[in-house]
DNA sequence: TGTACATCAGTGAACGCGCGTTCACTGATGTAC
DNA sequence: TGTACATCAGTGAACGCGCGTTCACTGATGTAC
């Protein structure tokens, strides 16, 4: 063989990863395959050896970023009073600045509504997320609460990356976090 | 004159107004401008008499809809006691569903982000809605609640658009609309 | 009053471009005999 | 051992299409003389 008997399987895992990070950086609509595959060191027409279609390509990323997502949720989670942590993590300014790395709700669900091509893997990060919250939080009301801490950690990601306005998007963040904090310290 | 005084203006206007609403609906780089113009029954040629570019269009269908968004809040924020209708208002399944006539901070945030053409129209309607907020709140720490319910408001849209699961989408809804009146209702 | 000209909102063909997708091909390797 | 063939990941030209943008034109009207 001329090439390692994994080496497609490697490849198809390369594209999936850079194009999880495009999609997520970029928008899916924006990421053209022929920009991405030149990003890899290949040419375009060898793409629909690995993929259906682009959407096809969209929902294995989409699971990637999804699975990527949940195995760091899942570090801190594993840990003690671990909802502060998430928190600063999730509005933190690196969030902010690295979509491409970060959780793909902020950055991909408006377009997946409006593609109708809503994917089960948000379904799931959403799912996910929210039955992480309910375990880590304190007080009742759980389901109400994990759902709105989730809404509220989205809302404020997406609008401190839509303005250029620096004062502004750190406010969002900031303001966000000490309240999140503030309102677990007073429900304990 | 062929046409009325202030034909051009009105063609003008009608064409920001259809804009804003696909912009909103199907986001801004789905929305081609020769089927915009069609479907004034227009050609596009005649686009370029009326705006400098896309992205001037963008500009001034964006502050359209702010300007629409911002004159529906000031009707609710005249009334006494007005939160709590403002919450189910903006979390309705009518706000989910007619993204076209609904805010843009859930459907063009994120595209705008990754755009890099953040306009200054949504600085303004994010501090728009967020003095609206800080004036109708009850209790203290205006600011970081404020800011914080915006960013849940327009999370829990943004989430509740982006699942085809009708179950879960109306539960974001119903939860964190729950979530933010019963707040309210402890803090006053 | 009648003719020539100016105005100007809108027309529609054409531009180059990048998109997603297809497909005949390449060329390095392993296998058969 | 040497030659013919099969495999198959990747190549790159080509497809039709819709995009944003340009531009010479149309044709109904008002104005000048």
């Amino acid at each position: 063989m001329r090439y390692a008997l994994d080496h497609k399987a490697q490849t198809h895992q390369r594209i999936i990863k850079e194009a999880s990070a495009r999609f997520r950086r970029d928008g899916i609509g924006a990421t053209g395959l022929q920009p991405l595959m030149k990003a890899l060191g290949l040419t375009h027409g060898g793409f629909y050896a690995h993929f259906k279609s682009k959407d096809d390509l969209v929902e294995q990323a989409l699971r990637f970023a999804v699975d990527e997502v949940k195995e760091k949720t899942g570090k801190v989670f594993a840990m003690e009073d671990s909802l502060p942590g998430f928190i600063d993590l999730y509005l933190s300014t690196g969030h902010r600045d690295n979509p491409d790395s970060g959780c793909p709700l902020p950055s991909i669900c408006a377009e997946l509504g409006q593609r109708d091509q809503a994917s089960l893997s948000t379904d799931e990060i959403i799912l996910h997320i929210q039955s992480s919250f309910e375990k880590a939080l304190p007080g009742e009301n759980l389901q109400e609460r994990s759902i709105t801490l989730l809404s509220t950690l989205v809302g404020a990601l997406v609008l401190s990356r839509s303005t250029q306005n620096n004062e502004l998007s750190e406010q969002i963040l900031d303001s966000t976090r000490a309240r999140l904090k503030r309102e677990i310290r007073e429900v304990r």
